[in-house]
This record gives structure tokens, C-alpha cells and sequence, in this order.
DNA sequence: GTCATGTAGTCGATCGTCGT
DNA sequence: ACGACGATCGACTACATGAC
């Protein structure tokens, strides 16, 4: 029985110009991708232009309409587009200066606004500092910063540990929304918290790229990748930012969230406020609320056009909220 | 408009370290 | 012991967007 046709995307090695053809087998496809690119039929095969991987037809079979592929003519070869981009960056890289100056020139006169923006885009992209961390060595990155800012890794440690403060304030700020007969038991929830955060040094390490991997939100020279909205799993934009490279990123990173998927104010305080009213003698979990509050468990990273601001219609998990009942006695 | 979600920055009090 | 200096930290201001 024929296979139905099913269209994908095949371009050359040489040029980057994409044809859209369907075929119902691969013997098909390459037929006429071999027509269209004018490559004789003998010796030509068809890869996948993401990874290079050459197709089969049982492959073939099971690849989704619209796949990108790559032509490949007797000879030729393809080892996936990361090679394409890394290419693309290793050639604009060894002029990089002289492409920046001239990228500037260029700019000075610009009036249209679409071609400045891609000029003005270029010249940031290739005038980062992305591995300097000392001021001496990115004098740039740091103005308008406090002098007491010695190096990048400090500052971002600063912007993470001020953004934990400001939870930490919030959470006693509602202390006056707390019914007075718990406020003491608030009290002390508040203050194992903070000594907590404290001894964690704020958390600080979530934005540090010198960190130890597993404490860190980046990767070591500094990249972040926006997490999604909190209903996601992933970002649908792949936003990404490294504030370490330059100025610029640096400010749009305070752009950037820390979106706590089970709402701090909406639920977790509120939540909380409860708990040390009702306790009926149970021990408040803090941990838990901790958890919920101040650690990647309930943060997300995300680009401000991910970060919903809507209500999340979370809660607590219930079962969490208590310590559960000693099994046996401690013995002193 | 008000209140919620976030953010950065300034100011001043306090703490800790270092050199005299 | 004392002062200088930087780091730390809370209180405060100001800003933007979204929901109602």
C-alpha cells in the first residue's frame, strides 16, 4: 500500500534556502530534492539538518511532517547546524573588533529604527566581557554600581540575597494581619526563618556563577535560561540572558523573576498565618514554609514575558503544614 | 484606582576587621 | 582601646504590569 505524502523542509549544503517538498518515502524525497537542488540521484542521501543523522527509510517513516533536512550531494557532508552556528560565531569572532568598529560606524548614521536595532544588537553581542570578573577587568559592567562592588559574582550574589530579604520582609510585614493571639507563634516561625536564611547566607548562591554547580542557577560563565511560566515545564521562548557579559544584561536581568509558583502572598503567608492560629498543639512545619518561600522548590526563574502575574489558584500541600506527631521519645 | 505580583536604589544604624 | 572603613541589613522610596 502507498504511503500517504507528508511534506518536510530540505535545503543544500551551500546555501541556507529551504524548498518545501512532500513525498510518501524516502526513495520519493529524495527523487525530487535531487530535481529541485539539481543533484544527480547516484551517491546523494538526506540527513537530518539538526544532528546530521542520515535517514533510513524505516527513520523516515517515523519522522514529523515539516522536519528540517539537508541535502546531501555525493561527497558532501553535513554534521548538524551547531556546526553551522559555530562556523557563524568563530568567523565573527576572529574580526571581532573590526567588525564592532565598523558595526559602530555604520550605526552612527542609521536612521532607520529596524536596521539600528540589528546594529546596536550585533555590537552588544560581540562587545561582552563575559569571563572578566574583576572591575579592573570590565570597568564598563560596573558603573553605576556601588564602589563597594569589587567584582561581578558579588554583585550578582547582592541582587539574589536582597531579592530573598525582600521575601523575608514581606512574610513579617503581615505579621499585622495575623490574628493576635498567634502573632508570638508567628514570631517564632519569622525568626527561625531568618536564622535559616542567614546561615544560608540568603540564597545568594542561586545567582553566583563561581558556586558549586548544584547551588547555582547558571552555568559557569554566568548564562541563565528562563524556567517558563509557572504552569510550564519549560520556556516556549527559550529566553536565556548572561548578565555577566556586559552592562546592559546586567540591568535586563533585573528584569527577570523569581516567581514563586505557589504564590507567596496570595497563599504560602496566608497560609502560614493560618497554620500558627489553628495548630491545635501540632508544631507548625516552618521548613515547609521555608521551602515554599526562599528555595528553587517553589522559585522559578523566568524572562518577564513568562512571568504570569495572574492568580496561580495554588495552595499549600496540607499534609505538610504540621510536623508530624513524634513516633518516639527523644532521649536526652 | 487599588492591590497584587515583582524589581532597584538610597539612607542610616550596626557589626566586624584592621592598623595605630 | 580607639577610630576608619567596608559589609550587612532593614526601612523606605519608586517603578512596571496585571486583575478586578
Amino acid at each position: 500500500m502507498a504511503e500517504p505524502p507528508r511534506p518536510f523542509r530540505v535545503r543544500g549544503v551551500g546555501s541556507p534556502q529551504k524548498f518545501g517538498v512532500a513525498a510518501g518515502t524516502l526513495r520519493g524525497l529524495l527523487r525530487k530534492g535531487c530535481r529541485l537542488l539539481q543533484l544527480p540521484l547516484a551517491g546523494s542521501r538526506l540527513c537530518l539538518y539538526e544532528d546530521g543523522t542520515e535517514l533510513t527509510e524505516s527513520y523516515f517513516r517515523a519522522l514529523p511532517p515539516q522536519t528540517e533536512l539537508v541535502l546531501l550531494g555525493p561527497g558532501q557532508s553535513w554534521r548538524g547546524c551547531a556546526s553551522d552556528i559555530e562556523r557563524l560565531l568563530a568567523a565573527l569572532s576572529s574580526h571581532r573588533d573590526a567588525v564592532v568598529e565598523a558595526a559602530r560606524k555604520l550605526l552612527t548614521d542609521e536612521r532607520a529604527p529596524r536596521r539600528q536595532k540589528l546594529l546596536a544588537d550585533l555590537i552588544h553581542n560581540l562587545s561582552e566581557n563575559i569571563l572578566a570578573e574583576d572591575k579592573e577587568d570590565d570597568k564598563k559592567w560596573f558603573e553605576g554600581l556601588e564602589s563597594r562592588f569589587k567584582n561581578k559574582s558579588s554583585y550578582m550574589r547582592h541582587s539574589c540575597e536582597s531579592r530573598m530579604r525582600g521575601y523575608m520582609r514581606e512574610v513579617s510585614g503581615f505579621i499585622s494581619n495575623v490574628h493576635p493571639a498567634a502573632r508570638d507563634a508567628y514570631r517564632g516561625v519569622i525568626d527561625l526563618m531568618a536564622d535559616k536564611l542567614k546561615s544560608v547566607k540568603y540564597n545568594g548562591c542561586y545567582f553566583d556563577r563561581t558556586e558549586e554547580e548544584a547551588a547555582r542557577l547558571c552555568t559557569v560563565e554566568g548564562w541563565f535560561s528562563c524556567q517558563g511560566p509557572f504552569d510550564r515545564d519549560d520556556c516556549p521562548c527559550k529566553h536565556s540572558i548572561n548578565p555577566y557579559s556586559n552592562r546592559e544584561s546586567r540591568i535586563l536581568f533585573s528584569t527577570w523573576n523569581l516567581d514563586h509558583i505557589i504564590e507567596k502572598k496570595r497563599a504560602v503567608v496566608p497560609e502560614l498565618a493560618e497554620a500558627v492560629k489553628t495548630h491545635d498543639g501540632r508544631e507548625v512545619n516552618w521548613e515547609y514554609f521555608y521551602q515554599l518561600l526562599f528555595t528553587l522548590d517553589n522559585l522559578k526563574l523566568v524572562h518577564i514575558a513568562c512571568h504570569k502575574k495572574t492568580t496561580h489558584n495554588l495552595s499549600c500541600d496540607k499534609t505538610k503544614i504540621y510536623r508530624k506527631r513524634k513516633q518516639n521519645h527523644e532521649i536526652s
